[in-house]
DNA sequence: CCAAAAGTGTTAAAACTACACCCATGA
DNA sequence: TCATGGGTGTAGTTTTAACACTTTTGG
């Protein structure tokens, strides 16, 4: 590594990819670009990275101010660093996936003037820059990931039934899951824990709300987690 | 993101974390440092990205100029922008980790001024930097990866024997394995087949060596690999 | 002939898949 | 009373883990 440095910088931004799940579909959230290049385009939310911010900070920062979401479930995905992805000059971006729970984290909360919205995970439209390739890898990720940390939780509310659990892992999967052999293997992981409530307002039985525990979450998702879907 | 950017920019770099495999241990490629921060102590292969390169070339150009190596298995493991890690100024790094294997790769080729020299991976010296946080993550992918992804092989010579792969993956998960099951589960996969030839200048029975199947490689390397030691 | 590693099967336990019916509730 | 989803068990199959001896070869 070279002592000094005072040749030519690439510009450093962050891009994140931020999941939720509504009733019957994964959704991702885009801005509206008011600005060249890709003026009137959907693109991942994001921004450049301060001099005195971490990369994390740098995110949750841009999350803010373009969408209104905080203190939510963030986490490093790739970096993207291709000679040409900004027509305008070198931009290096590290790309971020996060998941929310749309309840209790409401977008309307957005106070920047760009226009954000969520949009079907299945469906975008076209996206500036490379973000449709950004966007691919971080579902990729995600139908990893959920097979073995249980990470799915933070797409949920509180409490939650066993029903909206195997439908959030069918959305990300794109698969059905057969109900008794998903109940079994779920409540066997010990991550999610019977409480005594019940759903209301639905036209039908009403089922057993579970919420997750936090103590088995938190260890299973460091050690490695076993639910071979 | 803003449309033009004229604040102070983090500077770009990569580093990267070559593994080999000697006779009995997991071995990392270091370089000593000539210069401050951190003159005479060991740091990763790595430097400045330029503003015309990718970042995977940045880490292939440094890695041949910094240790000779080229034409390796290199894959993006994760980016590290904490505030402090480089006392001159902001500095943001993307690690890379890569797999060699020594028959072959000569590092004595190398041709710059800088001592460049391989050490156990269980027990490195202090490192420069935040490079010791990078090898520990880049341990744990390779001991993640292997499981699920027959990157191993990467490690290995074209021919090998059965014991051979099985100490591979004995040092990278750091535990002894059922050599009747291994064999069995490692044949069942598919990517290895038997060549006609044996092992040579043995003081016991010759093993027959094996090859990794390129096709079936490419296959499993994509579509996920069930590897379940 | 001895040391060293090669090579080879079986069995018991656990995990997985497929599959169908009755129950509780609100409209 | 009907429509909707809630909730539950089993049997057959596959996968896994544990385990020990004979064979081959060079020195």
């Amino acid at each position: 590594m070279a002592h000094t440095y005072q040749f030519p910088r690439p510009a450093l931004t962050v891009d994140v990819v931020v999941f939720a799940l509504d009733d019957d579909q994964l959704q991702v959230m885009l801005i509206e670009r008011d600005l060249e290049p890709f003026a009137g385009r959907w693109a991942l939310p994001g921004g450049f990275v301060r001099v005195e911010e971490t990369l994390d900070q740098a995110a949750r920062r841009e999350l803010q101010e373009e969408t209104g979401l905080k203190d939510i479930f963030l986490e490093q995905l790739y970096t993207f660093g291709d000679v040409c992805r900004d027509p305008r000059e070198r931009v290096v971006t590290v790309a971020y996936f996060a998941l929310v729970n749309l309840v209790g984290h409401d977008v309307k909360a957005c106070t920047d003037a760009r226009n954000a919205a969520w949009f079907p995970a299945n469906d975008l439209p076209r996206l500036a820059f490379d973000h449709r390739q950004i966007f691919k890898m971080a579902q990729e990720r995600l139908r990893m990931k959920v097979r073995y940390q249980p990470v799915g939780f933070e797409l949920l509310p509180d409490r939650f039934t066993l029903r909206q659990l195997q439908q959030m892992y069918e959305l990300i999967l794109d698969r059905k899951l057969d109900k008794r052999n998903f109940r079994k293997k779920m409540l066997a992981t010990g991550v999610i824990q019977e409480t005594n409530e019940i759903e209301k307002g639905v036209a039908h039985r009403a089922a057993r709300l579970y919420r997750f525990d936090k103590r088995a979450y938190r260890r299973l998702t460091k050690q490695g987690f076993k639910l071979d879907i």
